[in-house]
DNA sequence: TACCTTGTTGGAGC
DNA sequence: CGCTCCAACAAGGT
């Protein structure tokens, strides 16, 4: 469940690895996933150079040396690693981008980046350059969770005027981008807040400290190339490190840091939800 | 076998 | 109309 850190670990692992090669062939196994389809992403992108890899909150952008840019969403289990040519495909790879080092006359394919997704949730969508901004204002994607970006006073304001429970608010990306289950569930135990308070009824003090938690446990979980629980690695097939540092998320029954009462998980909004009633009172 | 997992969306319902 | 909530969906592991 790659969340902003993870999709961010990604991206940087990816950058030092495929930056500058050009794509000589892309191949899927389920198209489906392309939202724009298999055919317009090798006519487009066949023989051009990635020249960036950037991020939007969870989405990957990947740029190129031509007027478009490939939107990728992990939903769930997406993951992308780098194989040698000839290696047998695995049963979730779902595509394979053949890349060759821009260099020289070799059109001889280095490697193979591969796409690979248990549950076929991700999504790849090819857009015009030109189309990015729009693409994540249709979407009503928030800031960035960084204290430049993150308003909190723009924060405040949405929260001041909302009968939304907080955590489910928070996932929707609007209020600020990159939030999942996993870190929503750690911000609001940090920040002492119930998952199921009214967004209005929030005092200016919590919603303070709600802010700069949400920048803090983020930048903490990327510096530490996300969270492993399930299946997430990064590019070079790594785990990360914050699952280490997770207080409440997976530690049903288990004690309370703080207070020692036993952690409780309970649904909202549909979503398996971990708290310490104690710390965390409505 | 039915249920659970998650992010996102469309539409039901108030 | 505006807001909130929730089922549905993608597919497979347990």
């Amino acid at each position: 469940m790659p969340e902003l850190p993870e999709v961010e670990t990604v991206r940087r692992g990816l950058s030092q690895q495929i930056i500058g090669q050009k794509i000589v062939k892309i191949e899927s196994s389920y198209p489906r996933m392309i939202l724009t389809g298999l055919t317009e992403l090798q006519e487009q992108l066949t023989n051009k150079v990635i020249t960036g890899i950037s991020r939007r909150g969870k989405y990957l952008i990947f740029e190129f040396d031509a007027p478009y840019r490939l939107i990728s969403h992990l939903r769930m289990e997406g993951k992308y690693r780098l194989e040698k040519g000839g290696t047998q495909p695995l049963k979730h790879d779902h595509i394979f981008v053949s890349l060759a080092s821009n260099q020289g006359s070799g059109e001889h394919p280095d490697q193979i980046l591969v796409y690979a997704d248990v549950r076929k949730f991700g999504t790849w969508e090819l857009i015009g350059a030109d189309a990015l901004s729009t693409y994540f204002k249709q979407k009503k994607i928030g800031p960035e969770p960084t204290p430049m970006d993150f308003d909190e006073s723009l924060f405040a304001e949405k929260l001041n005027h909302s009968a939304k429970k907080i955590k489910p608010y928070l996932l929707e990306q609007t209020l600020v981008a990159g939030l999942g289950n996993i870190y929503v569930d750690e911000v609001l135990f940090q920040a002492k807040i119930h998952p199921e308070t009214i967004s209005s009824e929030l005092t200016t003090k919590q919603i303070h400290l709600l802010h700069d938690t949400i920048i803090e446990i983020l930048q903490k979980a990327t510096n530490l190339g996300g969270s492993s629980i399930r299946t997430y690695k990064n590019s070079f097939g790594k785990q990360g490190e914050m699952q280490k540092e997770l207080k409440v998320y997976g530690k049903k029954g288990e004690k309370c840091p703080n207070c020692n009462h036993l952690i409780e998980k309970i649904k909202v909004a549909g979503r398996g939800t971990h708290y310490c009633p104690n710390c965390q009172k409505i």
